[in-house]
DNA sequence: TGTTGTCGCTAAATCGTTTAGCATGACCGA
DNA sequence: TCGGTCATGCTAAACGATTTAGCGACAACA
């Protein structure tokens, strides 16, 4: 394998590529000099264009190669005002569901050529509007955002200027008219509850999520309209708001649990809430799957490796990581292009969390 | 809240910002013709240059704010021949580990006024070669890598020509003599064996890693040393070999615990692998911190919820993201100085996964 | 009155690339 | 020999910012 003596102490640290000249060093005039070209003809042979001899190009490349030459992409920028970078501004990065996303979206644009910019607001608009600002000096050809909670459509509108790209993933601001990517959550979340209505359970939980987010919003539209589709009266005690985390989700199954008469199900806001709701069940010496059902959303991949392994709606976020790309390409391609939603449909996937209904018993104190 | 009515279907992008005229359409130029001023002055005003008088001052930013004025980052490189750009090369970021370690160095660098450029190599030289030849063509200001398995000290070195900072984080190429920021993995698994050591095992297991990657080949010596300092020999058929995946740590438990004399405890690559080991046995009905003994590596956040909270090697991660994005920013400021190395020593946390030893209970077939 | 200094600003060069339009020379046919 | 075509490559002007030498105006001072 490698070399593995530590390197010395205090070394100076290394200089040029063995290749040669430094990177930015050697530019299209130099090579032009070099040669005895223009620059043009260097620039224009380097991207096989047709209008220069083969011979030509043939002897230009080769000199770039040897020289180690490394485009400027931001001088070609200036001229061509192209950048080929997409700047992605997130709410979060360390949430996995987000993680999964940003995965899909750096793979399917780097395949399309263009360069992951990106910014991290940590639901705070302000810095959102900072971090935003700061992305757009560098003339991104798209933006890609997941507004922070409480964003509103200025907050994006000041982004879409002429020219410029803005695509809503995950999340939206409602009625903001940007391209849209994400999952229908509110038929996701009914999914979940039509599912523990089939088993039986009439008294279904509600765990994580809040009014601030569009999805949050919509995922409670979700759980309200699975209760109104199998005719159960929506009790606002079983709704335990919160942000989609695990510690949170921990803290509301304990809640339910106290509750004096506690359901027998719950359907979670995403899959963290759900691992966090079972473990204080595994704690609570309960089972989910024998004493408890309960339901996540997202269907990250721990999911599935969980014991007992979580019963989940998919919400294919890498497929809309993709789509989301997709919509961004398409409109630096046609700016004028109407709005577009890719709005994929959750499927609920059965796994080994969810059961008929068995009262709970009370754990003691 | 936000606007609640949906998009009009097929209603044209929304146009320019409400402030007025679209990003890149004010240009310094353009402001100097309006005030009556040069460019010079404009852009000395905007950066609050002293040598330009203060009502000018004020009246040029007053009148850039109005007009809704974008700086161009690009141009400004041009000129400066600096970015503001910091590129990432990572090998993964799906991994809760690098996700919280890119957290951790996209807020450091944000707030040192740095833009994060991602790029992914997805543990494939070939397509790290690719990935960061294109970074390098935005000519960011720092490279941070860390590099893909098998990666060798040249594909690195043709990184670093004069002014341009590369940091290895969290892996590193032995001898390649750049900075370096993580963790001491050695003494860290030393650690962990020490524990499992004190608990009164003999028989050590050590699940996940392999030689192909630097933490794979530290946290291996670690272990080995950990066994050395006990005066355990070392059994090869306790050491399974393998990525640091949860589904990986689960086949690994497994086949520990189908061996003839199973382990009594073993230590894991990370943390991800101690998770599946856990599931393994959980799915075995065996408890960890009553049956069997299990230490983590890295304590990432989900470590502490799990039930049994895990025993594990505390890491510092966040902490030695700031530490790389500190080092690239000081080798930015001074190319020339000695080469540095940020080295956390990992703390062991004792949570509730690890016990005295129990001779492991066959699982019935 | 002439010198010196200070203040506020500008002109012009520069960064590395792209591109429209032009120049050159070879070749051909008349 | 002359004009016309072609293929090839060049010239020059952008793109939008930063930087620095230096200019004009005015005040202070001897």
């Amino acid at each position: 394998m490698d070399e593995t003596n530590p390197p010395p102490p205090g070394a100076a640290h290394p200089g040029a590529s063995p290749a040669g000249a430094p990177i930015g060093k050697v530019t299209l005039q130099g090579l032009a000099r070099e040669l005895g070209l223009s620059t043009a003809t260097i620039s224009l042979a380097l991207r096989d264009s047709p209008m220069v001899a083969e011979a030509t190009r043939l002897k230009v490349q080769e000199a770039a190669r040897a020289r180690g030459y490394v485009a400027n992409r931001g001088a070609a920028a200036l001229r061509t005002a192209r950048t080929n970078i997409v700047a992605l501004g997130l709410h979060d990065i360390v949430n996995p569901s987000f993680t999964e996303l940003l995965a899909a979206v750096e793979d399917a644009l780097s395949e399309a050529g263009k360069t992951v910019l990106l910014g991290v607001s940590q639901e705070d608009v302000a810095r959102q509007t900072r971090t935003l600002g700061t992305l757009a000096e560098y003339r991104p050809d798209a933006f890609l955002v997941s507004p922070a909670a409480h964003s509103r459509v200025e907050d994006l509108k000041a982004l879409a200027s002429t020219g410029i790209a803005v695509v809503q993933v995950t999340r939206e601001i409602e009625g903001s008219g940007f391209d849209f990517a994400g999952s229908d959550d509110v038929t996701g979340v009914a999914l979940g509850v039509a599912h523990l209505v089939a088993l039986g359970h009439r008294r279904i939980g509600m765990i994580g999520g809040f009014g601030a987010i569009s999805t949050g919003r919509k995922r409670f539209a979700g759980y309200k309209a699975g209760l109104a589709a199998a005719g159960i009266p929506f009790d606002p005690t079983l709704v335990m708001e919160g942000p989609g985390l695990r510690a949170e989700g921990r803290k509301a199954m304990a809640r339910l649990l106290a509750l004096d008469e506690p359901p027998t199900a719950a359907v979670c806001f995403n899959d963290l809430s759900a691992f966090g709701a079972l473990m204080e069940l595994q704690a609570a010496g309960l089972l989910a799957g024998r004493d408890f059902s309960l339901v996540g959303y997202d269907d990250i991949e721990e999911a599935r490796v969980w014991y007992p392994p979580l019963t989940t709606v998919h919400t294919f976020i890498p497929e809309y990581g993709r789509a989301a790309a997709t919509l961004a390409l398409k409109r630096i391609a046609d700016p004028g292009r109407p709005v577009e939603r890719a709005e994929m449909t959750p499927e609920l996937v059965v796994r080994a969390s969810t059961c008929a209904p068995v009262p709970v018993k009370r754990r003691p104190l």
